[in-house]
Order: C-alpha cells, then structure tokens, then sequence
DNA sequence: CAGCGCTACCACACCCC
DNA sequence: GGTGTGGTAGCG
C-alpha cells in the first residue's frame, strides 16, 4: 500500500517537471468580454442520431462532425461543438487529424464536388485543366439555369491528391445562393448527359489495353446539353427545376459543350466520371479542410490553381477564414438568399405521399409540401387559412446553425409591414425552433430593403409539446446504450441530463494509470488539456489511436 | 457494446405466356 | 423468363 503510494507520488512529480518543461496551451474561453461566459460546448457520441439528438436541444450554434477513430474500418464517433471551439483545438494540427463536417439532412448548404481519378490509369488526363473546364461548365450551367453569376474566383479548390490519385473537393462561394439540401445539390447534374459516353460506343481495343487512350481526342459525344432559359413561375420568386426539365434540357442537340473530359478510366480500365456522384446522400461525411484520412497523411490542402480567396477580416484569422469557407453547411440565413432546388420526379410523387393522409390530392398537385416537422407544417398552414383565404407551403427551407424553418407560403399574402395583403410578392412565414417562436418576413422589395420582420410570437404549446415529447422518447429510448463521454467543461443542461453521462460518470470514468501513461508524454498533455481528455475518459478503444496518432506526428 | 446511408447484387417467390 | 421483394456485402 505504502509502496503504491510512493510510485503514484513519484509519477505526479514526474509530470509537474513536465508540465512546468512545457506549459499547456491555453483552454479555449469564448468571448471574455461577456460578463455571463457562454459554456464551451464539446461532446462526443458514439451514434449520430444522439450527436443530433443534443444539437436540437443545445441552444447555441453547434454542429456534428464525425472523427474516424480505427485504421481500416472507418469507424467514427460524432463530436458536437461550436465552428469556433473546433477551430481552436484543430488549427495546430496536432490532434483532431481526422474529421469530417456531417452536411445535415434537409439543411440548406453550398454546391459542392468531389472530384478523383486514378493516375496511373489515365496517363494523360491533366487534373488542373479538368478542374478548371468543370468550373467553367458549371458556373455556365448556374448561369443558364438560375440566373447565378459566378467563376473560378467563387470555387474553393482544396487538393488532397497523392501519387495514385488525382483528388479534389470544390467547394462554391455562391453570393446570395445556397441550395436547399445536398440531395437537391446531387440532383443538380448538369452532367447526367455524360453518362452516355460512358454506357455509349466504348472502344474496346483502348478499353483492353487500357492504354493509349486519351478521352481528350475521343469522339465527339451525341448527347450533350444545351441550358434552356429558366422560366421564373408567376411571382418571379422560384428557382426550381427538376429532372425532368434537365432531361429536356439535355436533349436538346444544339451546341452541346463537350463533357468528354469528365470520362476517366478506373483501375480495371473501365469508364466511369471524373466526378464522384456518391457524396450526395443524407447526412454526407465530408473530410474537413486541413483533415487526413485515417492511416492516410495526405490532409485537403489549398490547391495550386485555387482562385478563391476568402474577405480579410480583422477579428478572424485567414486560416480560419478559409476553414470556414470550407463547410459545405456553413451557409446563414439572410433577407437576399436565394435558395435553389432542383427536384426528381420521384421526389415530387414522394412529397405528395407525404400529404396525402391529411389534404386531398387536388391540395397536393398544387404544391403543398412537407417538411421534416409535420406539426410545425399543420400550424404554419392553420396561420395562412384565415379569413376564407386558403393559403399554402409553397416550399421549405431549414437552416441548421439557427435552427430556423423557412416557408415560403402562396396564396396567402397578409404582410404585418402594409397591415394588408401584398398585391404581388408572397410572404413567408419562419419559425425559430430554438427559441420556440414564429414571425413574418415576405419578399416585396420594400420590405425587404427595410428589413422587415414582425414581432415574434410563441409556438402554440400543443407544438411545442409534441417536440418535447418527440424527444423525450427519443432520448428514453437510447439512454439504456447512452454512453457518450461527457464535456469535462459544462455539466448537461439538468432538463436532459437523464440522457447523458454525470460529471460523477466522468470523474469514475478515468483510468488513472491511463492517464498517467496519456500525459508522460508532453504532447498528449497539451492534447489532453484541448479537450481531448474527454475522449480518452470515457471511450476504451478510442485512446491508443489518438496515442498513435499523436505520437506520429 | 458502439458508424451511416446507399447501391448492386443475389436468392427466392410468384405470375403469366 | 419477367417482375417484385427482402436480405446483405461492400463502397464512399
């Protein structure tokens, strides 16, 4: 016992030298100025439905980023936090090395393109020039189709390219546009047309020998596109397409641009895109800016031919401006964005679905949708059905940092500004679910120009409750699996506490002679000191490949 | 104890000519 | 043989 004693002693010396040899970095203190300090918001999750779970109940602007955790299995867990937190334990790159942004479903956020091919198979392909002509091709297809002016200078062009592979993340700085979510992003495929020269009149020598084969001189394509003129709908608000009207676009045969420079062979020589159509799926893992794949060391960098440069500010730092450049959901709500779709026509059939059980077909054709909250839905529409008036949702958008449903209603056009119905612009109607309250904006240009916005109301409780309850079943029933590591700087808010692990669960939780041998070594004490900590606590696999990693660097 | 979302693929049932 | 379904390996 004595002796035990004496070695524990004797361990806790040996890390005060150290940590005197090496003082720790700071600890990240958010806005001092404030005289109530915001908590610092850090935790982790094993699923990420419980990473969401706390992001809905949490009224600061957090996000969910996924860290991959093991070699080989891309195994991940799901951290929660605030962009600037984040920023501040990542930028020295010394832990955090893999992580990824999970683009929300249903959240608006950016066009976006992941773009590879492998080198060895496709000896002439030259990755800056293809870069720049799918720039090109797409900025004319924004321009053609939603009347969006951009250009190189908008794309934000992140190499994460090795000796194998050519690869690429292009990220849009479109001003003033976003897209409604990245499954409309996806859907928006000027390049769908490209896919014939794939299943198309393959030559078959080249296909073979899988050399000699430069899809440059290949022959000219049959099908291209030609952008059509998109026709804005009665109230000159709506920038929607669909499929189908890119189908009609795609067939039309006049000056069809050459998209030949999309086809690369992969390693088996067989055709297939230059731009990787997979990363359009609900709640995308996208590798994060200056990120690592795990037992890879090749991070997304700025590329060469890069031609976005971020607005210098005085308060945030370059780096910081070109991290934040870089996520795919890091787009505000705002009076001047404009939200682009671009539906299939499965998608349509789903949302009439979708209504069908509580409106009648007639209702549904006529373009009511549905958002992820049906409740919030029935009352937005019991707001614009008054006064013999049957309004509608013309569309939803949803903003994840605020949390904030944006409907664009028809039919319905009570402005709170005038005190009278506007005669050609419509309203909308947003409701702010972190503060529980609705208000009304609208887009008649006066308006606008003087930043209307009515005063807020609350939430009918019915509402409000159903959300609750929602929740409080979702959390019952993962709370038996709930084992999340807890924030050793904030205790959970005691409304939802049942859900997550106690300061006391933290405190049992560490190993001391794990944490001893964590902190021998100076770095993994600067680590630890970042959060980390956390991390190492609760989580048993988790550790040794931090250790690793850390130790590689 | 512990990832997620999706597609391609396969086996099998059922139906019809 | 054509079509629908349900389960799953494997990819991004």
């Amino acid at each position: 016992m004595e002796r035990k004693w004496e070695a524990k002693l004797k361990q806790i010396e040996e890390r005060a030298a150290c940590y005197e040899r090496k003082p720790l970095s700071s600890v990240y203190r958010p806005r001092l100025s404030k005289p109530e300090e915001p908590p610092s918001i850090w935790k982790l999750f094993h699923r990420q439905t419980e990473a969401f779970n706390f992001v809905k109940s949490c009224k600061e602007d957090v996000h969910v980023f996924a860290l991959e955790y093991k070699v080989g299995d891309g195994q991940r867990i799901y951290l929660v936090t605030t962009y600037t937190q984040l920023w501040f334990y990542y930028k020295s790159r010394k832990n955090l090395l893999h992580c990824y942004e999970v683009i929300p479903e249903n959240a608006v956020c950016k066009l976006y393109f992941d773009l590879e091919f492998n080198k060895h198979a496709n000896p002439e392909a030259d990755g800056k020039k293809m870069v720049a002509l799918l720039i090109e091709h797409v900025c004319k297809a924004l321009q053609e189709l939603y009347r969006v002016n951009c250009s190189a200078e908008d794309v934000f062009n992140l190499d994460s390219s090795t000796e194998e592979k050519f690869s690429r993340h292009l990220i849009f700085q479109l001003h003033d546009v976003a897209f409604k979510d990245n499954i409309h992003v996806g859907n928006f495929q000027i390049l769908k047309p490209a896919f014939h020269l794939i299943a198309s009149e393959d030559d078959s020598i080249s296909e073979k020998t899988g050399h000699g084969f430069s899809h440059f001189s290949e022959t000219p394509i049959k099908q291209g596109i030609s952008f059509g003129k998109m026709s804005p709908d009665q109230d000159g608000e709506s920038w929607t397409l669909n499929s189908k009207e890119l189908e009609r676009l795609g067939s039309a045969k006049q000056s069809s641009p050459d998209l030949s420079f999309l086809v690369v062979r992969n390693n088996t020589g067989e055709k297939q895109l230059f731009v990787d159509l997979g990363v359009y799926t609900r709640n995308r893992n996208f590798r994060l800016y200056k990120s690592s794949k795990i037992g890879k060391h090749v991070a997304l960098e700025i590329a060469e031919d890069n031609k976005f440069f971020p607005k210098r500010s005085e308060t945030v730092s370059e780096e910081n401006q070109c991290f934040l450049s870089s996520l795919v959901s890091n787009v505000r709500f705002s009076d001047t964005l404009r939200i682009l779709t671009c539906d299939t026509s499965q998608n349509k059939e789903k949302r009439i679905e979708c209504f069908s059980s509580t409106n009648t077909k007639a209702e549904n054709i006529e373009g009511f949708r549905c958002s992820p909250y049906p409740e919030i839905d029935q009352f937005v529409l019991s707001l614009v059905n008054k006064n013999g008036i049957q309004g509608g949702i013309r569309r939803w958008s949803y903003f994840f940092p605020e949390e904030l449903l944006v409907y664009d209603i028809c039919k319905y056009r009570w402005c709170e500004n005038i005190r009278r119905a506007h005669k050609s612009n419509n309203i909308m109607i947003l409701v702010d679910l972190k503060n529980e309250v609705w208000y009304q904006k609208c887009h008649d240009p006066v308006c606008k120009a003087e930043n209307f916005k009515s005063d807020c109301f609350p939430l009918p409780a019915e509402v409000g409750l159903l959300f609750l309850l929602k929740e409080e079943e979702e959390f019952t029933a993962t709370e038996t699996m709930n084992s999340e590591t807890e924030n050793p700087h904030k205790p959970p808010p005691s409304t939802l506490s049942k859900g997550v692990a106690s300061d006391a669960d933290w405190d049992n939780g560490i190993d001391d002679t794990y944490f001893l041998e964590a902190t021998e070594d100076a770095e993994l004490a600067e680590a630890a000191e970042n959060g980390l900590l956390s991390y190492y606590s609760g989580v048993d696999e988790i550790p040794d490949e931090l250790i690793l990693q850390v130790l590689q660097e």
